[in-house]
DNA sequence: ATTTTGTTGCAACTGAGTTGCATTGTTGAT
DNA sequence: ATCAACAATGCAACTCAGTTGCAACAAAAT
């Protein structure tokens, strides 16, 4: 596997944000960072089975880093909320996410450009905007 | 107020689709139409104070609404889901839904188009794209 | 080493949404 | 109008992702 981030990287991008290195950070980190997609609370724990973090550590974990800006809440589903790294996101836009209502796989669109909504004549200021889609995957769509 | 749809016209949208006409049915669909943006279950049952439907009834009435394609989803927010009418919708998007931070109210954006991604080349089917914008409204984006 | 302050585990809790089941209401046919 | 068929409802109990309070603990600064 493909590491995204070593463990120093890791490191460097929680003592930059001024947070502590613990186990429980460097782990939720190092599992977003190595994962194609967006994980749940409890996929995330799946994969540090090792540290085995409580739950509600996970959470505070999260929640610290969603608040430098490091991780995003990227959708929800099914009541459960999915986070990822921030890396792939422009300024004020995340990268699209499509949901294939048919194989239940969700998709990172990660190079995917969607402009943003044109809204600001209006006196709104756009500080993030997130595409969801529905449809059918490549491999779902089957044509011919 | 306006209603955007009399009683008659709520009867006849919920025969057309094959539905029974109940008191919580013709209940939550008039609310619905009556209403600017869109409605958690909690607010809707606020609404029918007179009916008094059991939330479980709301939850199903909705479930029925939604299958039909005359409710959708608009979007989560604080565990909560969302609900409107389906009729400001073109086929593939629905209506961009905005946020403000600071006043933590969410605008239905109507008349605002956002075009598809362009996965298509890719093998992806869209069936539906959902634009979900954080930022500051108009009276919230104090400028000079 | 000591202090300061952030972090963790645990158990109990919260609350939106769901489920099973007995009862009631709508509808279409007689 | 009556009736049967089936859909819809109310209620209580449940599910389960996420939260909270608090005492024990660990990282970082001195
Ligand atoms: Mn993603
Ligand atoms: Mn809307
Ligand atoms: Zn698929
Ligand atoms: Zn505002």
């Amino acid at each position: 596997m493909i590491e995204k981030f070593t463990n120093d990287k890791v490191s460097e991008i929680l003592k930059s944000a001024g947070l502590r290195l613990t186990d429980a950070r460097v782990g939720v980190l190092s599992v977003l960072a190595e994962s194609e997609g967006a994980l749940s609370q409890e996929q995330i724990a799946e994969k540090l089975a090792d540290i085995a973090p409580n739950k509600t550590t996970i959470y505070r974990v999260l929640e610290s880093l969603v608040r430098k800006g490091i991780v995003h809440k990227a959708f929800t589903r099914e009541r459960s909320v999915y986070f990822e790294l921030g890396d792939n996101c422009s300024e004020k836009q995340c990268h699209p996410h499509f949901t294939c209502t048919s194989c239940d796989r969700t998709v990172c669109l990660t190079d995917v450009e969607v402009p943003l909504a044109g809204i600001g004549e209006k006196g709104f200021e756009i500080h993030h905007q997130k595409v969801e889609i529905q449809g059918l995957c490549p491999g779902c769509s089957v044509e011919g």
